[in-house]
DNA sequence: GTCTTTGCAAATGATTTGCAATATA
DNA sequence: TATATTGCAAATCATTTGCAAAGAC
C-alpha cells in the first residue's frame, strides 16, 4: 500500500513526505473506524506532535483526490474518512449503515442497484456512473438496549 | 398546505408569524429547485426585505424538524432544501440524481430497496428505518453537449 | 400581559489560505 | 539548487447564539 502510494505521488511530481506517509498509515490502521479530520489529526499527533492541522487537511484532500480514501458525508453534515477498499477500483462505492441512536457507521458492499441504473436511464434519461446508498436505522446493540 | 402548517404550529404552542409563512411559501413555489439556505434567504428578502438571515435558518430548521421540508446533503457538503412531498409521510424518502457535470439535482421516488432491507436485517442484524439513495452521473443535457 | 420570535451583531467551528521557513529530489 | 510542502496564524464561510426590541395570542 505504501509503496503504491509513493509511486502514485512520484508519477504526479508530488513529494513523498513523512507527514503524507503517516496520515495514510493512520488511516490504513483504522479500517472500519470512519474517522473525522480532527480524529485523524489527533492520532497523527500522537506519533508526530509537530504536524499541523492544516497539513492533515491538505493530505486528506490529496488522498481523497487520489481515491485512496473515501469521504463520507452524513445527513447531519458530519464528514468522515476511511481508507478505500478494492471496490473503489471497480468504480462502485460501497454503502453505509448508520445507527440513528448511537451513530455507529458500518460499511457493506454489494452491487445493489444494477437493475435500477438501467431503469433510470430509460425513465429519466440519466446515465448513472456511481451510486451511494445510506441506510438509517438501529444497530443490534441499540436494539438490545431497547429490549431491556 | 398553509392551513395545515398553521395548525401544526398551534398544536405545538408555536406562533404563526409572517416570516414562517413566507419561508414555507417560497419553498412551496420552488418545487424541484432544491434551494440552499442563502437562495431561500434571497427569495424571501425580495418579498420582505426586513427579514434576517438568522430567522431564515431558524425557520428552515423548524420546517425540517416538522418534516415539512427535506434536507439534502450532497457529497461535497453542500446542503439544499426542498418542500416535502407525500412520500415523506410514508416514512421513506425519495431519492436523487446528481449530474456530476452541471450539478443539477433531480428527485425521483420509487421504493427501490424493499428486499434489501430484509437482507440487511438478516446479514447485518441492523433494522433499517429509512434509506437514501444518490445516483451520480450525466444528465441528458450534459450528454448532448458531449456528443457535439 | 405573557411568552415567543425576531433582527442584529457577535460568536462559533470547521476548513482554507498566505507566506516565510524547511524538506525533498 | 529549484520546487514542493510544511507549520503557523490569520482569513473565510456557513451556521448558530445572546439579547433587547417587537410581535403573537
Amino acid at each position: 500500500m505504501q509503496d503504491n502510494f509513493k509511486e502514485i505521488l512520484k508519477e504526479r511530481g508530488l513529494k513523498v513526505t513523512s507527514q503524507r506517509v503517516l496520515v495514510l498509515d493512520i488511516l490504513s490502521q483504522a479500517v472500519g473506524e470512519h474517522l473525522t479530520a480532527e480524529e485523524i489529526y489527533n492520532k497523527v499527533k500522537s506519533k508526530n506532535p509537530d504536524i499541523g492541522l492544516a497539513t492533515v487537511y491538505r493530505t486528506i484532500q490529496l488522498l481523497s483526490e487520489l481515491k485512496l480514501v473515501d469521504k463520507i458525508v452524513l445527513n447531519d453534515g458530519c464528514i468522515r474518512y476511511e481508507i478505500a477498499g478494492d471496490e473503489a477500483n471497480s468504480g462502485h462505492h460501497h454503502h453505509h449503515l448508520i445507527c440513528v441512536e448511537c451513530g455507529k457507521l458500518t460499511s457493506f458492499s454489494e452491487d445493489l442497484l444494477e437493475n435500477l441504473e438501467c431503469a433510470i436511464m430509460e425513465k429519466k434519461d440519466f446515465l448513472v456512473l456511481n451510486h451511494e446508498v445510506k441506510l438509517y436505522g438501529y444497530c443490534s446493540e441499540c436494539r438490545e438496549k431497547h429490549a431491556n
